[in-house]
DNA sequence: CAGTGGTCTAGACCACACG
DNA sequence: GTGTGGTCTAGACCACTGA
């Protein structure tokens, strides 16, 4: 069918009303069922695939349904949401726990490396300074949910130290340890576009939606001991903060 | 060229080749600079215009450079960032004044509507309670950077309020009244695509990413006075917040 | 009007999962 | 192998800007 294109005409909006037909398709479909192929639902939608997969990506940021590839696509089960509140600094894991959700650590990946020059400044130690890196995926409900790299100066954390009955998370085994005396997390809030790396990591696509924290975590001297940037997947988690009226 | 495809055999991360080979035109290109036109930079980096316009995603997303539509695409000159803590609500306004950025006010919309099902239950007021929904795009350096909306019942509200010295922000105009007493906001973070619609209002691409808060404006007796809802552009905002450990 | 980015199409091949 | 989603290509038309 080469040209004539005008395919839309008699649509004011036409990608919406695909969105929506697509909408109906997944509300109608139960939870953990398969919907039909890409090619598939492009011949019936009347669109091409790349049209298709464009509308698709909206649900995928919502959470509400799954594409695997070599599987299939699959409307996701009602999920529980991690909710808290930004006041108080938590593990994800801790934070599960209080609401009865079971999360599993995923992929735990520790290398050893020396500080660059970007790394020196944010921790505030020389340049060279032995650094541990910790990335995690957290997974809840069989699936990758957030991704979490820590970097510390090896003074406050030994490949050693997690040895012996570390869950994950770097924070909870601080805590644990009592030393150094942790006080508060500077913590920014940014939203991204998911890397080809991190997709990967969490099983998305590259290009979509991420909340993303990054955090660096003060002892009582106001010395840095930790540095983390955080990946969350929309839908599954809700946080919030309180703010006064200036 | 049918067919024969295998483009990338030689490379391990083609794709991330161009984003740095573009990374690079970038940066060498002075702010405020037109960057080549599509077809041409695609063929110079002998890929599609479509995959080119996967990788100028990225960039876009970090606000480095900006697509106008029939003008052309611009490297962006360095901004400034507009910076925040959450522990305090303040309307964009005060935070721009603050750090001396100007900020004007773009679009500005204001509606009568009567509240549905959903809009009742948030603002806990019955179904049909009359509202007054203001919605406004606010500018910083000639271009939009957020998109504000928000839904008050005209109780605390109305339309004859706006005549007089309405500068854009309802807190404002709310604290600056003083009255209903306001005493604090229950804000929810959220990363989101764009919508077409918000792509059109923040002159940006339909799943472009953006930071997205929801917010309840409660006053001393715990009375819903606003919700609103903000979008944010990437690389214009830097909120933060100092989080206890627990 | 010409030229730009925005969108869509049709088709191909790749990467992956599962039998 | 077979079939899925992931990616890329080449080309077309649309929507918009500014001369």
């Amino acid at each position: 069918m080469p040209s004539l294109n005008a395919p839309h005409t008699s649509e004011r909006h036409p990608f919406q009303r695909l969105q929506s037909q697509l909408a109906d398709l997944i509300a109608l479909t139960p939870a953990g069922d398969r919907l039909p192929t890409e090619p598939e639902l492009a011949r019936r939608m009347g669109v091409s695939r790349a049209t298709l997969r464009e509308a698709m990506r909206t649900f995928e940021g919502q959470g509400l349904i799954r594409r695997r590839q070599g599987v299939g696509t699959f409307v996701v089960s009602h999920n529980h949401v991690i909710e808290s509140g930004l006041e108080v600094l938590q593990s994800i894991e801790s934070l599960a726990a209080k609401i009865g959700l079971e999360v599993t650590l995923g992929t735990l990946q520790v290398m050893r490396l020396s500080a660059n020059q970007d790394q020196a400044a944010i921790l505030s130690v020389p340049e060279g300074t032995p650094l541990l890196e910790v990335s995690r995926v957290i997974q809840a409900e069989d699936r990758p949910v957030a991704y979490l790299i820590d970097l510390l100066p090896e003074e406050f954390l030994t490949l050693d130290d997690l040895q012996d009955g570390f869950t994950g998370s770097v924070i909870d085994f601080l805590l644990r340890r009592g030393s150094p005396p942790l006080v508060n997390s500077l913590t920014e809030i940014h939203a991204v576009a998911a890397s080809s790396e991190i997709a990967r990591a969490l099983e998305i696509q590259r290009g979509d939606v991420l909340l993303m924290f990054t955090a660096r975590l003060f002892s009582g001297e106001g010395q840095v001991v930790d540095y983390s940037y955080s990946y969350f997947l929309p839908g599954y988690f809700r946080f919030h903060v309180v703010r006064r009226v200036g």
